[in-house]
DNA sequence: TTGCTCCTCACGTCACGTGAGGTGGC
DNA sequence: TTGCTCCTCACGTCACGTGAGGTGGC
């Protein structure tokens, strides 16, 4: 004759309001035990009073923290301190998730207004990432029109390759800064760059030295020169959508692509660097 | 000799940062096969020009979109219409969590707000569960005293045994209404009942009747009916901090407990019906 | 004896990360 | 030849859900 107060476990699942795949969960990970195991059948009892440890562990799972935290919080020799550090790096990790639940909100809204123009894409994949300190080897000039990027060009891969370095090169434009009257661009302050794997010497006009880390708002765009302007908006665009700011000199590398035969489009990665307009305050949810 | 436009995948990686892991799952999923694969060592050759598919992916990823759901959006003929639904499905889930994680971080705080107090937990534990339409047997009186419970549990008790029910019962206790002066309590409107598996015959003042189906907040007290009262309060606090009301008859369920031999405390597991308040709005994060 | 409950594996989920052990590229 | 890159399994993640195949309870 058993303990009557016993319940087999689909009773106290069902008590519980969890399933017999949960409680047998919990009993291999540790969490909550059966009180009686009957040796010769493996059947799990429990109790009614097990309930409370029960509901607790539900109530722990709600606030999203993984199982073997529970059990953490659960011993009973568990300080005070402890716990609430565990709960204040949970609430950090909360906060998080909500900010970038919001933005993934904001994207969708986005896509969808768009998708009101009837056309099924947007014309830009724009991404967030960090870009390392890079090595190139550049010419800054104030020039007056695009087109004069070629020569600057031609100069610096002369420089490299004069320093041995062979091979394709892809060709980076930094807009430093530029200046407009009536909207008719009147100068550039442009810098452009070639990569490099090994330092060389500066010499004037050639400087070697690292492009500075950055966070940088990104897309890519294949067509030419002329239809880029596009991807600049796009990018400018989203960047004011988003409520970023950009903090540095806009950069443009075009990827080197030999042309074999048939015509294939240029490649052109364009990034601004951004950084957050200082960011709206997250409520405590009280 | 090689097309010199195609790029290794480890090049192609770093172009699209991502992990090269990450590009051969794509590959294997199909989402993004490389343009060549030789086919005596294996190696994945992309081009450049794949950037663009890779970025649709991640964007679409940052939606919270997930691979099989990607992989359809980037059909070809994939239209205005199916594009919007998946969309719009996602919008909706996107609001439903950040409601969740708000209700999680609220939560938090309150158990932080209560860590104050230097205690390590909180004495009662608060969740919610839906409950399944129940039937029972119940008288319904107004009395003016807990105490005079018991003799009505006990006529419902005879009358469900003299009926051929068998077994331990549990007890529910519905407080209809309640009429206090003072703070002082004059009078319950009080429900007591036990659950049925069959249905009996009704026989005044006996009611057999399904208790109605109920959303409820509800905890589990261990002890005896003196303290049960601090579980009430906790409960009440919890539903007006979560900005719910009490929208029936609460419910008391003592679970029944053989005693054997030594002192075991009664559990009570104590159900407040609620519905939510209108809810805040939820913005679009626009 | 017949359903019903419960048992123990074992595999699946989702989007990769992380070795192990081996080979190709330059 | 030596590193370096890449290859293909295979297993792990997290909290269970879902059978399959078998046995206990009443």
């Amino acid at each position: 004759m058993r303990n009557p107060n016993l319940l087999r476990i689909g009773e106290f699942a069902q008590l519980g309001h969890v399933s017999i795949a949960t409680l047998h969960h919990y009993d291999e990970y540790g969490l909550l035990k059966p009180l009686v195991i009957d040796p010769r059948t493996g059947y799990r009892y429990y109790s009614i009073s097990q309930l409370l440890r029960l509901n607790r562990i539900l109530v722990l799972k709600e606030l999203a923290l993984p199982l073997d935290e529970i059990a953490l919080l659960l011993q009973a020799d568990i300080s005070y301190h402890q716990f609430r550090t565990i709960l204040e790096a949970k609430q950090r990790e909360v906060k998080q998730v909500i900010e970038a639940e919001k933005v993934r909100l904001r994207q969708l809204t986005l896509w969808l207004q768009h998708l009101e123009g009837k056309e099924a894409m947007l014309a830009y994949d724009i991404l967030i990432k960090p870009v390392e300190p890079l090595l190139v080897a550049s010419i800054r000039n104030r020039i007056s029109h695009m087109y004069e990027r070629g020569p600057l060009f031609t100069t610096v891969e002369a420089y490299v390759r004069k320093h041995g370095m062979q091979g394709p090169m892809d060709e980076i434009v930094l807009l430093h800064s530029h200046h407009e009257i009536h909207d008719e661009l009147m100068s550039i302050e442009m810098e452009v760059a070639i990569p490099l794997e090994n330092v060389l010497p500066s010499n004037e006009p050639i400087r070697v030295h690292f492009l500075p880390t950055e966070m940088v708002a990104y897309t890519v765009h294949s067509g030419d020169d002329i239809s880029l302007g596009r991807a600049y908006l796009a990018l400018q665009q989203w960047i004011s959508t988003h409520g970023y700011t950009v903090v540095d000199a806009v950069r443009q590398i075009r990827f080197y692509q030999a042309t074999v035969g048939e015509i294939t489009l240029p490649i052109t990665e364009i990034q601004f660097p951004i950084k957050k307009q200082p960011p709206c305050e997250i409520s405590t949810g009280l």
